[in-house]
DNA sequence: TAAATTGGCGCC
DNA sequence: AAAGGGCGCCAATTTA
């Protein structure tokens, strides 16, 4: 059975298709058809995965002619994860690239991505120049990556790692499609309820007007409470030394400024980050369709361009409304990176801790921290985030005799970014060299070394830089958030199979959290769906395990009503 | 004048 | 409660 196609697209809208063998080489001859969408459409019931240099060259064709496939292998989102498996990534990851290095020529650098532009397609969905190579070339290049998959450390790990990136990049194109459901008539109310009417000609909004007066106001003279250093001067005229006008800090002093002060910075942030030029920016015809980045961040978690769609503010959520007679199914992931740690590092207690669908912080409390569940979060983050400092320090011994291989795995992740070493997620999405190691960071610069003391006062004879400490924080931080969105994609890929014969569209999707916009009648079935989703991920990602990952789910009309 | 950096804060 | 990981975005400021 041949259900493996190699794609490209042809002059004048056509296409070159070549069927692969089990050695990734041609099965048969090569074709030059007229058209591509059709070529596709016609071959989608036997094609159960499409072989081609780029999602975001060929996925707005086939989406815009309403042609969903089964499955795909992204070659340019592979390369990058192959190279950076290989300790070779800041080298070039397009196709003419990984073609002229195996051809030991001059390999040409990636094109730059541009930003999003507010309402139109994505940018990703121009085609960009100097990336393309000749059909036979992508061939070859495809050959050589599967022949890499096998030098990988854990082979069938790093074959699923590039198949569900792949998968992420039909998810990520798919609900730019789709798009978040989006009253701005709704989003407009909320604005006027927080911060008042604008006035015209554009200046700020009333409400924001006035907490600036009474800002003024107390300091006794005109500061403008968007301007730090304004700020920070004015406190100390008050007699106040304040280091900086971050929120933590303002509430510790004791002046009649700090409250319409931090008032202001709350609502400037909505106003300027999702205020009344966002709407009119981003959201067209009752959607708000962000442009997704699949593999966006070095761990593996997803970015947006434009838009800010992963920060939606909490009090802008009740403009994300369902059509009439459709429901949001909102599905968060419970204590995700407890949970993935318990499944990566094997640890028998923590396994048992994360083996019930109960609230992991909950059951680790009432075994370790005497029934204290905020003690026990608190621990159990500080450890993944290398917390230097407060009581998750303090109840770090505590977890560490209860769950030693848990915190060994932690404790050697950051021990290897210390050293200068890298580290691999689950599946071996790998971190990047440490800046100025080898030939990861810019040729030429000196690196600290990591035995010289950095002036920080904390240091102590034996002991990391204070760069070679953040590095360990990072690297700490990154096999667990990374291995965390190894899940995730596993999970949105099983998602997204099981919805294909529903109305149900994936609307939103944000590192441990996910939308589904379906009919009425369908909230249910997709409720139980996401949970599936959830653990054949954990299944497929980590074989065996005692480990639970379940949802949360509410069915509701408004996102805000979630939670 | 444009690009890069900084401070701050939104989300996980 | 304290301020430790990952991002994007905005406005202001600094640098080229």
């Amino acid at each position: 059975m041949i259900g493996r196609w190699a794609l490209a697209p042809a002059e004048g809208g056509g296409a070159w298709l070549a069927p692969l063998g089990a050695d990734a080489r041609p099965a048969g001859p090569v074709l030059r058809e007229p058209d591509l969408v059709e070529a596709v459409r016609a071959r989608l019931p036997e094609v159960t995965r499409w072989v081609w240099r780029s999602s975001a060259e060929l996925l707005p064709r086939l989406l815009a002619a309403g042609v969903r496939v089964e499955r795909c292998y992204d070659i340019e989102a592979a390369e990058l994860l192959l190279l950076g498996h290989e300790g070779r990534l800041g080298e070039p990851r397009s196709a003419a690239a990984a073609w002229a290095r195996l051809r030991h020529g001059p390999v040409p650098p990636d094109p730059p991505q541009r930003a999003a532009e507010p309402g139109s397609q994505s940018s990703l969905f121009e085609p960009r120049a100097g990336a393309d190579v000749p059909f036979d070339a992508l061939l070859e290049v495809y050959a050589e990556q599967q022949r890499r998959h096998g030098a990988a450390e854990h082979p069938d790990r790093m074959r699923l790692l590039t198949a569900s990136e792949s998968a992420g990049m039909l998810v990520a194109a798919e609900m730019h499609g789709a798009g978040l459901p989006w009253r701005a008539d709704v989003h407009r109310a909320l604005l006027d309820e927080l911060l008042g009417e604008r006035y015209a000609g554009g200046g700020e909004p009333r409400r924001l007007a006035e907490l600036a007066d009474q800002v003024s106001e107390a300091f006794g003279r005109r500061v403008r409470p968007d301007l730090p250093a304004d700020v920070v001067k004015a406190f100390t005229r008050a007699g106040f030394q304040v280091r900086s006008t971050r929120r933590w800090e303002l509430e510790e002093i004791d002046h009649p400024a700090v409250a319409p002060l931090i008032e202001y910075k709350k609502l400037y942030r909505i106003w300027t980050a999702h205020g009344w030029s966002w709407l009119q920016d981003w959201v067209r015809d009752g959607r708000f369709r962000p442009e997704y980045l699949p593999g966006g961040t070095v761990s593996g978690r997803w970015t947006t361009n434009g838009g800010g769609a992963l920060q939606i503010p909490r009090v802008i959520r009740g403009a994300v409304v369902a059509d009439e007679g459709w429901r949001l199914v909102v599905a968060d992931a419970d204590q995700m990176e407890p949970r993935v740690l318990a499944a990566i590092s094997r640890d028998r207690g923590l396994m048992e801790v994360a083996g019930h669908d109960d609230d992991l912080y909950k059951v680790l409390s009432d075994r370790a921290f005497s029934g204290d569940r905020a003690q026990a979060k608190l621990a159990l983050l500080g450890a993944v985030y290398g917390q230097t400092s407060g009581d998750g320090l303090k109840n770090l011994a505590a977890l560490r005799r209860r769950f030693p291989r848990a915190v060994e795995y932690v404790d050697d992740a950051a021990r290897a970014g210390e050293e200068g070493r890298l580290v691999r997620t689950w599946l071996g999405r790998t971190s990047p060299p440490a800046a100025g190691s080898q030939d990861g960071g810019e040729a030429g610069i000196p690196q600290e070394s990591d035995e010289v003391p950095s002036g920080d006062g904390e240091f102590t004879p034996g002991y990391a830089s204070t760069n070679a400490r953040a590095r360990g924080r990072f690297t700490r931080n990154f096999v667990v958030q990374g291995s965390a969105a190894d899940w995730a994609l596993l999970m949105l890929a099983a998602l997204r199979s099981a919805t294909a014969g529903m109305r149900a569209e994936l609307v939103f999707f944000q590192h441990d959290e996910v939308i589904v916009h379906c009919p009425r009648e369908e909230a249910a079935d997709v409720a139980v769906a996401i949970r599936e989703a959830g653990e054949l991920a954990g299944r497929i990602a980590f074989g065996e395990t005692p480990v639970r990952f379940p949802f949360t789910t509410a069915t509701v009309e408004r996102y805000s009503d979630a939670k």
